[in-house]
DNA sequence: AACATTAGCAACCGCAACGAC
DNA sequence: CGTCGTTGCGGTTGCTAATGT
């Protein structure tokens, strides 16, 4: 069974647009506006799937679109949001889980569990007249490209340089605080989730049995919001998205979740390697509050204002 | 001038959230 | 409450123009 696909494979043009398809497209959202796609492209008599027709629109022929080069204002703007919302978004989970985890992988210290999700749609709502798709292409080619120059020069990082940056293995490598160094870290990037920023948190231990079979290498734990069976915990962030900057940054405020961090999990970070009891009351610390959010962990977008201001942004 | 390589960008694809029924 | 269609998002692909050899 399965759902039908919203975009069927056959009949429909793809690829460029044509000039007649745009006229068809414009002068039909002129005249009706916007809104089911699917429909309005079967009714403006284009041979296009609905996503294309949208994304068409909204790319390209949507009025208020300004197109060419990004000034020098939009650009920094552009590398300052991307700081902000860009590829290292860290969820800070319970130390309890990520000790329980650590002790599943064996000698890896796993300190915190790493979602990518960068904001372009985000980042283009504060660019008037850009799209999120121009500014991930100029992203991608532009900046991403003069940040891995400057890296590969050797020049000593700075505040905001030393931050994460996501490697093509798809492995963030964080880089490292003082306190970050006594243990290998290895910080796990799972598949980008979409903006409502929600956190899952599985809310059972997984059975004994799946446990052995993590702890023997039979699995693959890098998910283990899959991989664990069990509740899940949903956790709704502040904003509509939870922001944690590197948690081994040194710059701005990010000393700050360092510190809360040191100060939560300073006895495990001590002797990374001593065995773990997963006790009742880790358990409970871990299901009842996974994350944190209202406490001390979570900073909101006020706070991170702070850090936009305070940071140096050199790339 | 011809071919190869690179860069930039438009469009596609798959997934997840949301809302109507 | 579950199903299904729609919408939105971000990563990826592939085409084309520009540049290099």
């Amino acid at each position: 069974m399965g759902r039908s696909p919203s975009c069927p494979k056959e009949g429909l043009n793809k690829g460029a647009w044509t000039a007649l398809e745009d006229k068809l497209l414009a002068s039909y959202i002129k005249a009706h506006g916007e809104g089911k796609w699917s429909d309005l492209s079967r009714r403006a008599g284009l041979k296009r799937c609905g996503k294309s027709c949208r994304l068409r629109w909204l790319n390209y022929l949507r009025p208020d679109i300004k197109r060419g080069n990004i000034s020098h204002d939009e650009e920094e703007l552009i590398i300052r949001l991307h700081n902000l919302l860009g590829n290292r978004l860290l969820i800070s989970l319970s130390p309890s889980f990520l000790q329980w985890e650590s002790k599943l992988r064996g000698t890896e210290f796993l300190t915190a569990h790493c979602v990518m999700l960068c904001r372009w749609s985000l980042i283009a709502g504060r660019l008037p007249g850009r799209t999120d798709n121009e500014i991930k292409n100029y992203w991608n080619t532009v900046l991403r490209k003069r940040a891995k120059a400057q890296a590969s020069i050797g020049t000593p990082p700075s505040k905001s340089t030393h931050k994460m940056l996501s490697t093509e293995s798809g492995v963030c490598e964080p880089l490292r605080s003082p306190q970050a160094t006594k243990a290998k870290i290895k910080v796990i990037l799972t598949k980008a989730t979409r903006s409502s920023s929600k956190v899952r948190i599985p809310t059972q231990l997984p059975a004994a049995q799946h446990t052995a079979k993590l702890r023997d290498g039979q699995l693959n734990s890098t998910n283990n919001n899959q991989e664990m069976s069990g509740d899940i915990a949903t956790v709704e962030a502040h904003n509509g998205t939870q922001v944690l900057d590197s948690l081994y940054s040194d710059g701005g405020g990010s000393d700050l979740l360092n510190e809360q961090l040191k100060e939560r999990d300073v006895e495990f970070e001590e002797n990374p390697m001593q065995p773990l009891a997963f006790d009742e009351a880790m358990f409970k610390n871990w299901t009842v509050n996974p994350c944190d959010l209202n406490g001390n962990d979570a900073m909101d977008f006020d706070s991170l204002a702070f850090l936009l201001e305070t940071d140096e942004h050199s790339f």
